[in-house]
DNA sequence: ATCACTAAGTTGAACGATCAAATAACGTTT
DNA sequence: AAACGTTATTTGATCGTTCAACTTAGTGAT
């Protein structure tokens, strides 16, 4: 038999197209009796109504694009891998579905933008990680395509709560401040960090929250501070100098960072009773080793982005409107480590 | 100014709608010259074809779903990470999208599926995962939905290779095989095997590679067989039986094992100067600490089932077809640990 | 009996592309 | 110059929905 629609599906029940359109769409305008018989011929028949159809008609496709980022490292990647998660399932609870695509550079991603703009019909896009000078906001706000953003935009002049446009992040600077002021609570006073080159945006909040924690509490520490790419090795190799540059206590921009700091306190048999060394995005492996680490609400932060721009999406009013910038509180998850771990990550 | 349809850039520029269309999807039919005056036009006005327009005539999405596997561990993961970076790519060089979704379980799965074909149009799905006795597979051939897996059809009476549906896979058996000989001839005997419990096909099937290269060089040792759940912690423990067994080295059938294995080996110092365990996966963190492993190309494995998906789908003739089902072989990534690595990942 | 209102259902007209068939333009051959 | 075969372009119909406007019937107030 041919395949169903609503007009085939009318005629062998003898009402209008509109009247079976109605049942899926709006069935309070239907009488609860022929919404019934509505309702068995649809399972009855299997049809399946046209989605490109509906999207031709409503100009709405429910579809929102995502990048998938290069993957750099296996152990900071496994927390895109927990917010690609949570995205889809809410944008699912939220009828909507994502799209992947991959890109290599930012100016890659905004041909990608066009691509898929002509190929496809998307409502909107999702970026991860604002930096200083972003390509891709300028040009999606210029060519007025909705999208939200994991991460404030990073400026040095504009205040990133009066953007133009809606973004969800977490306030690292606010972790490492605390982890800084735990350590100090302990009673280290050489709390050294070790992070990423500046520029980064993100990077450079996370150092701006250890050298907070450190003036409140009136320490001067600027030589210990280390700037490295990401990676097991180089957090060793940066923990190593701090060490020898005096350093009791580290806070690190990253679980990679943190865990080649571990392993250079260990190595050096310079291991306190208590923790030293916090890394940040408490990943799976943070957690095998006992490494206290900053976490990111990355599930609550991927709810608030969907929900955020599928709202901007609806066109609603801005009476009950979510907050167009929101900035998430990280938390810190405390490990004792294990008297075994640490020893040797890579020297 | 409204929005650009084939229709208004027809009149403005005073050709036929179709025109224009061929200009675009087939170039070779219109002349050379009012094929720029259209090209300069549709750069001009920026002009985006509707896509629900054209799926609507053509029948075809262009969208292929794939689910998102739940997040077991950060350490395997990253391979499922790869996957789905590669199968983007590729099915984007075939002018094809993935459309994420995430379900629990497989029941789960294939109500999505059946949500996903009611509310999206997509022309198949991309599997991974099989197992003995898999629904899904059965409900997507009884629906008549196209689709490929990434896992062949595990069967006890069936040959995979007879199968309905496409897949492709990597001969785990063949890797874990290898594994073992390379130990054979570095002098082992007692050659272990961590691996999970019996059921999970691909998990079977790096186990009988184990026995086979044991069996031909005629040992025996199916006492040094351990099945646990998968993780770092429940590896070293499996280790620390198989040692106390006799066993001087051990395959796994997954990184995580393994690197609980190598912690087990080293804190009891029995350390030999040649490699002597051997994961599955080469994940990141095996680079890191110096662990071999049976790497799995699957880079190759996601461009392979997206081009006999797309070949399925484009309904060719058979001829220059591509083979239906596809077994890979693996790579044996052989390092050397790093002379503290290992130690202490976890007890 | 009239009017206003709501509820239930119908109908014509888009939405914006592609397919298939028809026509126009053009150089070649007879 | 007529007939022919390509190549270039146009036209009519169609894909399967939803929107907006319209009919019809039923309810209750005036």
């Amino acid at each position: 038999m041919a395949k169903a629609t609503l007009v085939s599906l009318a005629e062998s029940l003898g009402v209008s197209r509109q009247t079976i359109s109605n049942v899926i769409n709006a069935p309070h305008r239907v009488k609860p009796e022929t919404r019934l018989r509505v309702e068995h011929a649809i399972a009855e028949s299997g049809y399946r109504p046209s989605a490109a159809a509906r999207q031709l008609r409503t100009r709405r496709s429910m579809n929102l694009g995502i990048r998938l980022m290069p993957v750099v490292d296996g152990i900071n990647g496994s927390i895109l891998d927990r917010f690609l998660h949570a995205l889809t399932e809410a944008a699912q609870e939220d009828s909507y579905r994502l799209t992947l695509f991959s890109a290599a550079t930012d100016d890659d991603e905004v041909r990608q933008y066009e691509e898929l703009l002509n190929v496809s019909d998307l409502d909107g896009f999702v970026l991860t990680g604002t930096h200083h000078g972003d390509q891709r906001t300028a040009w999606l706000l210029e060519n007025e395509i909705p999208f939200a953003s994991f991460g404030r935009p990073w400026s040095d002049t504009e205040d990133p709560f009066s953007s133009l446009h809606p973004w969800v992040d977490v306030d690292g600077g606010a972790g490492t401040q605390q982890a800084t002021g735990l350590l100090l609570d302990q009673g280290h006073t050489a709390i050294g960090f070790i992070g990423w080159p500046a520029g980064s945006g993100a990077g450079d909040d996370r150092r701006d929250g250890w050298r907070r924690a450190l003036q409140a509490a009136g320490v001067f520490a600027d030589q210990l501070d280390v700037a490295v790419n990401d990676g097991v090795p180089a957090g060793a190799r940066a923990a190593e100098s701090l060490i020898a540059a005096g350093a009791t206590a580290v806070v690190c921009a990253s679980d990679s960072l943190a865990l080649g700091a571990l392993s250079a306190f260990r190595s050096q048999h310079r291991a306190p009773a208590t923790p030293n060394v916090i890394g940040f995005d408490d990943t799976p492996v943070a957690a095998a080793v006992g490494l206290s680490s900053i976490a990111q609400p990355i599930e609550e932060a991927a709810r608030d982005i969907i929900r955020v721009l599928t709202h901007t999406l609806s066109g609603d009013a801005d009476a009950g409107r979510p907050d167009k910038h929101l900035l998430l509180p990280p938390t810190l998850a405390q490990r004792v480590p294990h008297p075994l771990a640490g020893n040797g990550w890579l020297g």
